[in-house]
DNA sequence: AGATTTGCTGTTTTT
DNA sequence: CAGCAAATCT
């Protein structure tokens, strides 16, 4: 035990030692977060305060809760299989799969995604005749999730016109599509998981006086839902130990509410607020940078991160004239950091928005240096993989609509939109799915829709004993995937990808213990399991959710919960020494030797569409401080000029976040061509910068107004801009100017007063 | 029915 | 620019 707590600092030996009362901990970045809350939960089980079926440890990543698993067993000799360490959504999945006559799903219920919901959101519009102009399909998926983020059904919503009744009422027909194929999405597992916990209270009090001890990862980003999902797992008497940064928090926009914080530390009657201020990552400069741009957030509880590493370097900054040319000077800085010495996935590329990567790709292809893409498409949201698992589907829950369209023409079997409609027409007559319909078809299309279902019982039937994985390729055989991808000329990829699902399926069958050894897992793992049965109010004897997966659901269902839950990684080549390439928000948690943040610019970083969001700023502000945490010696920014957005050429003023920084930690490297003189001499810009929009060349020298599109200007009450464009000529030539934070002006040329900015 | 082309639109972050 | 849906061609 001694050496458990050896080797950590005070704050950090007071959390973990903390008595079993609910405690906040504010652990700043690089300060040992994971560190605490793995060793809190060892020394619990180790001082004998908690067996280890009665810890929960909640998080929001798989791979978080993987690290900390992977962590506990090496800090612990004992078997971690009874503690439940996963993320909301994870054991939500495994708690409605233990319970799932209680919480009204049948027991092979799927998990939408939410490429998958928006699909059955636009169906459901479809099949209601809603006019999607007027009602956006993503508009109401926002509508429906952050209702059910609040806790809401639709007949709890009250609306107050009419847009909003139509909301509310599509809202409630959504639920009900769900519930008739069987399927939840995200959100879905917590409600569902909230309500059945609510109103059962056997089963409440089974899981309350199970789970002494609750753990929580990045507190910051709970939502208010998985507020009172927390707060009912505690009851009266469990402990709650929050970690978590205020300054982290960075999934405002998907309902994350920092405020829970400060209403657990009232709610709980949390004693030790303790903080974790002492930083073991980043160098001084690097520290102090962050420091001051966090400081200029009004809403923080307080923390100021300090280091005993020294100062460093200082914080590089660099300003482009274009995006392509800030790739390039990237490029070179990384080659030059990998010349002394610096290991390739040592370096991190941030940027705020994934497009902003392909540039960045395609110089770091161009230079033959191995590069990372994070983020993107994933393994799981792969059209192809989509197309087989929605064949898995069907053959464990063939109500699934939703898989049952994707996959009734495809590899194409003459089934059209004429035999579709009139399976429709008949499953909405009938009130059933589409599967369950099809016997109402008669003629032609009924022959072939016949056929398909044929092809689904087939399958079903010829695999029902085999194991997960030969299960998988006999699908991909026999729905005619392989043949259809071997005959397209660009199907190589995808015929690679589905072999790879077959090996996905044996890593999945093998770490889950549905493999042949799976019988030794079967025995009792905790005391609480061994407890006595439970019996909920209509007198069915309850298991406990604590039981190996396989006694819970078939290998089947739990890899298709998988595939939901874990899109997984994008790219097979993981552990190759090559440069990585992410948005700041999948940068979170993790750490770079050197780091570059890109495209530092009013509209970019700060998003524009965060001016208009309560507290918007603030939180491009904290993503900021984030992405400037992750760099341990190295920290590189960039902007650009102009940039390619949406195939045209943007303008763009120098992010605000430049004012906010220290100039003491910063150096501004010059650039290689002076900032807006290259629109002097229009030869040498087309050289330089290829990237020019070509209405730049048809204005230069074409309009005799005085001012060139691209030219920075001040003005007495906007501050500094950039001439996107102009139009008009001589007295009555008007410019659109970007002022960046204070936006877009059309200003009249002959009556705005301008001044010119030298470079 | 199915393949192909055109046309339009909407763009942050993701469990 | 790309992804998707409607329109048009085979």
């Amino acid at each position: 035990m001694q050496n458990l707590l050896h080797n950590l600092n005070p704050e950090q030996l007071a959390a973990v030692t903390l008595p079993a009362q609910s405690a906040l901990i504010l652990a700043g970045a690089g300060s040992g977060k994971t560190r605490v809350l793995t060793t809190r939960i060892a020394w619990l089980i180790q001082t004998g305060q908690v067996s280890p079926g009665g810890v929960l440890a909640v998080t929001f990543t798989n791979k978080a809760a993987k690290e900390m698993m992977t962590r506990l067993s090496a800090m612990l000799p004992i078997n971690t299989r009874g503690m439940w360490i996963g993320t909301f959504h994870g054991l939500c999945n495994r708690l409605l799969r233990a319970h799932h006559r209680d919480a009204a799903l049948p027991q092979t219920f799927q998990i939408l995604d939410s490429q998958d919901q928006l699909s059955a959101i636009k169906r459901l519009l479809k099949a209601n005749n809603i006019d999607d102009e007027k009602y956006p399909p993503r508009n109401l998926m926002y509508f429906i999730n952050n209702a059910k983020d609040s806790g809401l059904r639709a007949h709890q919503i009250e609306a107050f016109d009419d847009y909003n009744r139509r909301m509310v009422e599509l809202y409630e027909l959504y639920d009900q599509q769900c519930q008739r194929e069987g399927v939840v999405d995200f959100a879905e597992l917590l409600l569902r998981t909230y309500e059945l916990l609510s109103r059962n209270q056997p089963l409440r009090e089974h899981y309350q006086n199970r789970f002494r001890h609750i753990l929580v990862d990045e507190f910051q980003d709970t939502n208010n839902l998985q507020y009172n999902w927390l707060k009912l797992m505690a009851g009266e008497h469990n402990a709650i130990f929050a970690v978590g940064d205020d300054d982290q928090s960075i999934y405002a926009f998907r309902g994350a509410n920092v405020g829970n914080m400060i209403a657990f530390e009232r709610e709980f009657k949390v004693e030790n607020l303790i903080k974790l201020e002492q930083n073991y990552r980043s160098h001084g400069h690097i520290l102090d940078t962050a420091n001051a741009l966090i400081s200029f957030n009004q809403n923080r509880l307080g923390k100021n991160l300090h280091t005993d590493a020294g100062h460093g370097e200082p914080v590089r900054i660099y300003e482009a004239t274009s995006d392509l040319q800030e790739a390039q000077w990237i490029i070179e800085e990384a080659k030059s950091l990998i010349a002394e010495g610096s290991m390739r996935n040592e370096i991190a590329i941030l940027y705020r928005s994934n497009a902003q990567s392909r540039v960045i790709e395609h110089a770091l292809f161009s230079a033959g240096i191995p590069y990372r893409v994070y983020g993107g498409q994933r393994f799981f949201e792969r059209a192809e993989i989509k197309h087989a698992i929605a064949y898995l589907q069907l053959m464990d829950n063939p109500h699934n609509d939703s898989a049952f369209l994707r996959v009734v023409n495809f590899p194409t079997r003459g089934i059209g939109a004429r035999s579709l409609e009139q399976l429709q027409d008949a499953a909405k007559q009938y009130g059933v799915s589409l599967y369950a319909a099809v016997p109402y078809i008669t003629g032609k299309a009924g022959t072939s829709l016949g056929a398909f279902v044929k092809l689904i019982e087939g399958a079903r039937f010829e695999t029902q004993n085999l194991p997960l994985p030969e299960m998988v390729q006999v699908v991909l055989d026999a729905s005619g995937l392989m043949t259809h991808y071997r005959n397209e000329k660009e199907g190589a990829d995808r015929i690679e990808n589905l072999e790879q699902l077959v090996s996905a399926a044996t890593l999945f069958v093998s770490e889950e213990g549905f493999g042949l050894d799976a019988p030794a897992l079967l025995g009792p793992q905790s005391q609480a399991s061994a407890g006595p049965a439970i019996v909920t109010e209509d007198g069915i004897e309850v298991i406990d959710a604590d039981a190996p997966l396989v006694t819970v659901m078939s290998p089947l269902s739990a890899f298709l919960a998988h595939a939901s839950l874990e899109a997984g990684d994008n790219q097979a080549q993981a552990g190759q020494d090559a440069l990585q390439l992410m948005t700041v928000h999948s940068a979170k948690g993790l750490e770079f030797d050197a780091v570059f943040i890109t495209g530092l610019e009013e509209g970019l970083f700060p998003h524009e569409n965060s001016q208009k969001e309560e507290g918007g700023v603030e939180e491009e502000r904290r993503l900021m401080y984030v992405a400037i945490t992750r760099a341990r010696r190295r920290l590189y920014i960039s902007f650009s000029q102009t940039r390619m957005l949406h195939g045209q050429t943007r303008y763009n003023m120098k992010s605000r976040f430049f004012d906010e920084m220290p100039e003491e930690s910063l150096k501004w490297l010059s650039p290689k061509v002076q900032q807006h003189h290259w629109f002097a001499n229009p030869k040498s810009a087309w050289d330089d910068a290829p990237a020019i929009d070509n209405r730049i060349a048809q204005s230069i020298g074409r309009k005799d107004v005085g001012w060139r599109i691209g030219e920075a200007v001040a003005h007495a009450k906007f501050g500094e801009g950039v001439i996107v464009n102009i139009e008009g000529s001589g007295g009555s030539a008007r410019a659109h100017i970007n002022f960046g934070r204070h936006g877009m002006k059309l200003l009249d040329l002959s009556v705005a007063k301008l001044d010119r900015i030298a470079g």
